[in-house]
RNA sequence: GGAGGGGUACCAAAGCGGUCAAAUGGGGCGGGCUGUAAACCCGUUGACUUCGGUCUUCGAAGGUUCGAAUCCUUCCCCCUCCA
């Protein structure tokens, strides 16, 4: 089988493909262009995301080329893909700035180093805007029927479960199998990967370039993944884990990583790291708290970069290995005359550590609350807090949550 | 169009005039154990509080009542069956 390919399957990012024998045989003879569309209707990617990411870059090593699709045109419309509802339509400016911060996102993963296999980045507002509708009606549109616009999962569902499907949402496949259409015309773009749920989407593209076209390009599909604790990737209870360091402090990126169930840890080190996979198959013995610290290494230094990745690693040692130290944590600098007569849990809410005195309470309560390392049974004026001489005393929330607080 | 059933906290689901800030399970949070994991055990899970209470919440708006998640009226939404 094909090197890229193999390695695509052996990851497990292969889920689906339209024809993997032809692609297979396409593959084995040439380098070729392929194209992921990413969804901007966020600021940023979260790593619900990362395993197209690493398909980009799983791309490049294999000396392909990848198209980066940032969908300005089709987030104006929204996938209903999966949704519910017609997702509220975002102003244009908003738009825009999505796809300038997740342009930058995508460019820490990948190389420019080589010309042929530097991505391409594309925005399909560029195509879209200026269509005509009468000329694409005849052109485009002669090639859907309706018929099976109806029995794809994302019309299907919606219509089944009796919620208002747009006519623009309708429109959504038709245009993203444009996008096909028109990046296999410009670029000669031959293959279309993305996620299982874009599945749909994806064939349709490929019928429409051989339809319009005659020519044959390939869609791949990448499974849902699922953890072992049944969750979806991405989501945590306190948010989304952002693939950026304004939404998600590297430390916290790190952590999420750091923290992952067990039963989950080589599937991760598979799709979210490039250590090859015999490399990973030695380690199956290993120390399984070191390997977590060297996916988080991995995840953290391929988005952050390795010195900010070290950070958040020596940060952790200092305050789970050597839990009195002090030295690391991140600082909140709070003003003397603005805690003078407060109590401790006004100073949490004034910094916005948690936003519920009640919750303060409760925590305090539960043996939640630490000060310099040592619980508290009630909460107490900020005045007594001992600073041993020093300006700043630590403050813990939890096991993992840890600050220095320091009072000017 | 006809006949039923239902909308309760983050989710699922009980409650069906006062003892309801609302059983129970899941999830979350905190503690214990441990390995910053899982499993397990314990506590907790609307907000504010001078810890006495106070305020807001059971699809929406009105009404009855000393008192409503519970009864009545109107409206909105969902599900099942028949046509």
């Amino acid at each position: 089988m094909n090197k890229f390919l193999q390695e695509f399957r052996d990851r497990e990012y292969f889920y689906q493909c339209t024809d993997d024998k032809e692609l297979n045989n396409l593959l084995d003879n040439k380098k070729i262009r392929a194209y992921i569309g990413f969804d901007c209707t966020a600021q940023s990617l979260h790593v619900g995301s990362l395993m197209q990411i690493m398909c980009l870059r799983l791309l490049q090593k294999h000396g392909h080329q990848p198209i980066v699709l940032l969908g300005g045109g089709t987030t104006r419309i929204g996938d209903p893909s999966g949704k519910d509802k017609t997702r509220q339509i975002l102003d244009e400016k908003i738009i825009e700035t999505n796809i300038k911060n997740i342009e930058k996102i995508l460019k820490k993963y990948l190389t420019t180093e080589n010309n042929d296999t530097s991505p391409i980045f594309v925005n399909n507002y560029e195509w879209l805007k200026n269509l005509n509708y009468i000329s694409f009606l005849r052109d485009i549109g002669k090639h859907f029927t309706i018929n099976k616009m109806l029995s794809f999962d994302s019309v299907k569902l919606r219509l089944e479960r009796e919620q208002s499907l747009s006519y623009m949402e309708f429109n959504y496949m038709i245009l993203q199998a444009y996008d096909f259409l028109e990046l296999n015309k410009k670029h000669n773009c031959s293959l279309q990967i993305g996620g299982s749920d874009q599945w749909g989407n994806i064939v349709n593209g490929v019928e429409l370039v051989k339809r319009h076209s005659s020519k044959e390009v390939f869609g791949l599909t990448t499974p849902l993944i699922t953890l072992a604790s049944g969750a979806k990737m991405g989501k945590t209870e306190s948010g989304a884990i952002w693939l950026d360091k304004d939404l998600l402090k590297p430390y916290d990126y790190w952590q999420f990583w750091r923290n992952v169930d067990d039963r989950d840890l080589f599937k991760f080190l598979k799709i979210f790291t490039d250590i090859s996979l015999e490399e990973i198959e030695k380690k199956k013995n290993e120390d399984i708290n070191e390997l977590k610290i060297l996916l988080a290494n991995h995840a953290t230094s391929m988005l952050h970069g390795k010195e900010e990745s070290d950070k958040c690693y020596n940060q952790a040692k200092k305050i789970f290995s050597d839990n009195s130290s002090d030295e690391g944590l991140p600082i909140l600098k709070v003003n003397q005359n603005e805690i003078k007569n407060k109590n401790l849990s006004d100073l949490i809410i004034s910094t916005k550590l948690e936003s519920s005195k009640s919750e303060i309470k409760r925590l305090i309560k539960n043996d939640g609350i630490k000060i310099n390392n040592v619980k508290i049974n009630k909460d107490v004026l900020c005045s007594q807090i001992s600073l041993e001489k020093k300006n700043f005393f630590k403050l813990s929330i939890g096991k993992k949550k840890h600050y220095k607080i320091e009072i000017n």
